[in-house]
DNA sequence: CGGGATCCGTTGTGATACTG
DNA sequence: CAGTATCACAACGGATCCCG
């Protein structure tokens, strides 16, 4: 007895939703990155270097797709993208910035510098 | 290049780390169903039916672990065993809040009927 | 009643090599 | 430069059975 089901998946919850289309380890440190400049596939890599490129590539397709971020393609030679986060994105932000600041007093909480 | 370490795992982001602590496809709504009451495993169970006795075990045991929730367990035959939410559990409850809210606006924004 | 033990499938993520 | 293809692996979650 699912709550509700979209694009053929099932999600009981909400929060399930969120996590679905921001969670994972890449997507919010995208967005937030994305929050106030465009930036190029290259300089999200150097940013997030922890990240793989297959990783980065799959994980900004998903963005894209479900309308948190925007890409251009410049057709040059060598070909430049460049990424922009969407209104729908921005409204993530708050968020991000929510659970950031819970993570930091976690943190804190538990002992942990940083 | 970690960000920091703790119980020997690496985080990058403090958003990891709340993942880490309730996120999951059951600690949030443990949590919120024990915000303004105990309960024991049978009624949690009955309640988040969806997930099995094994799941529903072991997250409220990392969930103990960590110090949201504690636990008593009365020796009666059979036992009976009561989850409450602890303060550190009760500052958490706001996160969910928030995220829950954010998940109803982004399913409308989606066109997701509940 | 409240789990633990065991086994197994799926998914997320990583490493490496390659290409238009 | 901006990816894709391939292979591999560990963590997460599910199913079933068992037990004090």
């Amino acid at each position: 007895m699912p709550d509700f089901l979209n694009d053929k998946k099932r999600y009981y919850t909400p929060v399930e939703y969120v996590f679905d289309k921001v969670g994972g380890l890449y997507k919010m440190p995208i967005l937030w990155r994305l929050k106030d400049k465009s930036l190029r596939f290259s300089e999200l890599k150097r940013s997030i270097n922890r990240a793989s490129d297959r990783m980065l590539s799959k994980t900004l397709k998903e963005l894209v797709a479900d309308g948190f971020v925007s890409k251009e393609i410049i057709p040059e030679v060598p070909v430049k993208t460049i990424y922009t986060i969407t209104e729908k994105g921005k409204r993530s932000i708050a968020i991000i910035s929510t659970l950031r600041e819970y993570g930091f007093e976690l943190m804190k909480e538990d002992g942990i510098e940083h």
